[in-house]
DNA sequence: GTAGGGTTAG
């Protein structure tokens, strides 16, 4: 049966639909090739759009170049949004750029990815002038637009932009909304992210809480340390969704019981939880890290790399904090070095930090001192803080000296480094040495300021302050708690 | 015919 090229031309376009074979794809393109159906914009967007969805994005843009109607809007979205979604942002920008250097004008489909690699970019002045795009091109009515506008705000933390926007909203679905919790969490707003949260389920029938909603929820809660509404938010979710439905759900239930000093509810959904992701595995571990049981996480570390599970960078962090934190010295040493020959990635600057404090702790501290000076330029505060945090500890005071004075040119104004070096210099009877230090911070005015922690038991805040408490009563610091600490324990609604 | 939101560390 002979078919008309037109023909053949539409059945190869629904194969490549459907393909989802890097080989079918090949298959195709060559028979499309073969058969003298190119150049055809319709078969090479095809092209263009399977290869994208395979991440194949040389091939993609081989594909894209080649595509002879360059008015054609559609595949100028696929090429734009398919470098953002694998974060190709420069390459995603640059297509943008050549789009309006054609005359082109972008349509409601070219702006989101605009926005995502804005923020890609960590470039603020883009997604800015995509906003000002947004509003003179009249999308303002399109919510994917739109949301795409309140996630660049959010991401930037910028809650006050993110906030007008929000209440100008033509069309707000639950996106927005989610956004919006995610965004009062994200930058420590946890009231307010709860208030949204509870705005949003006053909607009723107009809005609904989505599985999507509720991880950031969760978190917010984890934050606050707040089991009461975590327990809440729990029951809502087995209600709501039945048990085990979302792996994110699912990490978040394990993170924040973990938080809230529940490890035993952690390792409950850990052990019901059907599908786990790394995600999963690395909550886990980190609770256990939290919760000074090193031996546990290490263990839960080798079987999830027995069960063919390959650790991300955050999953190497966490086992290396909770080596740090519970003395595993050589374990941890060992887990660094297999970074490189294991895994096959650079450790990053957080890995070399968690080492840091992990050699500082054990009192291995030249070790640590020249591990910091191997790192040069990325040696940050925290490291030296790390450094001399182990001094204290191990009452060394020639490596103490070398990490205090590194802070001192980082971070002049931070009372408690001076605080720290007067700590060895006291365990050690150094007298002079400390006399000289207290005066300098007598110079530059520093004081130590109270520390304090407070508890929630029976919906009333009971602090507990150290130090000198200067200006600041006892009392004055039981209403500051109380007031940070609203009597709304069971206020979520649901 | 193309596009959007969540979870893990420090």
């Amino acid at each position: 049966m002979k078919y008309s090229l037109l023909e053949t031309r539409k059945k190869l376009s629904l194969l490549l639909r459907s393909c989802v074979a890097h080989s079918a794809v090949l298959q195709c393109h060559a028979q499309s090739f073969v058969q003298g159906l190119l150049p055809n914009t319709i078969l090479q967007t095809d092209l263009l759009l399977i290869y994208s969805k395979l991440g194949l994005l040389h091939d993609a843009r081989k594909v894209f170049d080649k595509i002879p109607d360059r008015k054609n809007m559609y595949s100028w979205n696929i090429m734009i949004a398919s470098y953002a979604q694998n974060c190709m942002y420069f390459d995603a920008l640059m297509v943008f750029r050549e789009l309006n250097c054609c005359g082109l004008k972008p349509d409601h489909y070219t702006l989101p990815p605009l926005f995502k690699a804005s923020v890609g970019v960590d470039d603020a002045c883009i997604g800015s002038m995509g906003h000002g795009l947004v509003i003179r091109l009249g999308y303002e009515g399109y919510a994917v637009v739109e949301n795409s506008v309140l996630e660049f705000y959010v991401k930037y933390g910028a809650m006050h932009q993110a906030c007008y926007v929000f209440s100008n909203m033509i069309c707000r679905d639950s996106v927005a909304w989610n956004l919006m919790i995610s965004g009062f969490g994200r930058v420590g707003l946890y009231l307010d992210a709860i208030h949204c949260f509870r705005e949003m389920l006053s909607l009723n029938r107009m809005m609904r809480v989505d599985f999507m909603t509720l991880p950031s929820v969760l978190n917010v809660c984890g934050k606050e340390g707040d089991l009461l509404k975590v327990r809440e938010v729990h029951g809502y979710v087995v209600r709501s969704f039945g048990f085990d439905t979302d792996a994110a759900i699912g990490n978040a239930l394990i993170d924040v019981y973990g938080k809230c000093g529940w490890l035993n509810d952690s390792e409950k959904v850990f052990r019901t939880m059907r599908c786990v992701t790394i995600v999963t595995w690395t909550a886990m571990i980190s609770c256990y890290a939290a919760h000074g049981k090193g031996e546990e996480s290490l263990l839960l570390f080798k079987k999830m790399v027995d069960e063919g599970f390959r650790p991300n960078s955050i999953t190497l962090t966490a086992i290396l904090t909770s080596c740090s934190r519970s003395g595993l010295i050589d374990q941890g040493k060992h887990i660094f070095s297999s970074i490189r020959s294991d895994y096959r990635f650079e450790p990053t600057v957080e890995h070399y930090a968690c080492m840091v404090d992990l050699l500082s702790r054990g009192g291995y501290l030249v070790e640590a001192l020249q591990l910091l000076e191997s790192m040069k330029s990325s040696v940050t505060g925290s490291m030296w803080g790390a450094l001399l945090a182990g001094c204290v500890m191990h009452k060394n005071v020639e490596v103490g000296e070398i990490a205090a004075h590194q802070l001192f040119q980082l971070e002049p104004y931070n009372a408690s480094n001076y605080i720290a070096l007067c700590g060895i210099y006291q365990s050690l009877g150094m007298v002079e040495s400390l006399s000289s230090i207290k005066a300098k911070m007598r110079t530059l005015g520093l004081v130590k300021s109270p520390a304090c922690s407070w508890i929630n038991i029976a919906r009333r805040a009971h602090i507990r302050a150290k130090g000198p408490v200067s200006s600041t009563s006892s009392d004055d610091l039981q209403n500051i708690a109380a007031n940070l600490i609203h009597d709304d324990t069971l206020v979520m609604g649901l």
